[in-house]
DNA sequence: TGTGCTTATGCGATTAAGCGAATGAAAGCT
DNA sequence: AGCTTTCATTCGCTTAATCGCATAAGCACA
């Protein structure tokens, strides 16, 4: 029973290291999001973010669930020394982004006005691990 | 007077995020060693290590100083958050890798035979930044 | 079954990354 | 100056990454 099948340190770092996936990343900070949603706030086509998505699920930092007929996405759980490492990465870089700091206004915005649905983190949270 | 010009976090994940360049970053945790002693430890040929430490010095990764012929690299000083966060990363993830407990074998090896010199992290270090 | 909504994938084109071999460039030594 | 050592850069090539567009696949509901 492994856990996230040891992605070497460079693809996560890889995957992390594109623009677009490190502001997926820095949203699904504050919970889970479908796939329209995350599109919505990123103003970017559809198929874009589906790709993103899953490069970074390849890379073990994200995990998804179906809802019906949505995808909802949200951050691996931190168990192992990478991803524990890198989350702090993101929590000490990310709030200092200008364009980060935009999306997550727009996620909130988006909340606010009930058009999105951002699930927060809880003990009975499923969701299926990598392919 | 800016420190290091505030490389986006994509750009310095992204030149992390590669595997000799990893190596590179791990073995420089130890100190300042110039360009022929990382090529005669990672097994590399010449022209390949100094690609990669031009592209960790333009993501804000790694200072040179001449000395003599010698190019000496080393890590960039942890003055920002993005730095310092990666540098924890590094720390935290690198020991648990075979092939960079490798490199450390032989680049202490070499250290020891006297064929390469490690010049540890001082006070009065001149190193240039950038370009 | 058919329709609509949501997400994933295939395809083609463009761009970027990486490597090997050869060449340049800089510094020290005789 | 000539030679050696050390390092950077160029060229050509192969491979990989990214994107836009179109299309397929999965689910819900009538």
């Amino acid at each position: 029973m492994k856990a996230t099948a040891a992605v070497p340190l460079d693809e996560i770092l890889k995957a992390a290291g594109e623009p677009t996936r490190l502001r997926l990343l820095n949203l699904l900070r504050l919970g889970s999001i479908c796939v329209c949603d995350l599109q919505a706030v990123l103003g970017i086509p559809q198929p874009t973010v589906s790709r993103h998505l899953a490069a970074l699920r390849h890379a073990g930092l994200v995990l998804d669930s179906r809802n019906g007929t949505r995808m909802i996405y949200s951050l691996a759980p931190p168990d192992n020394p990478q991803i524990i490492a890198l989350y702090q990465l993101l929590a000490q870089c990310c709030p200092n982004d200008e364009v980060m700091q935009a999306d997550v206004a727009r996620l909130k915005e988006a909340l606010e006005q009930g058009s999105c649905r951002v699930e927060a983190y809880g003990p009975n949270h499923s969701a299926r691990k990598e392919e």
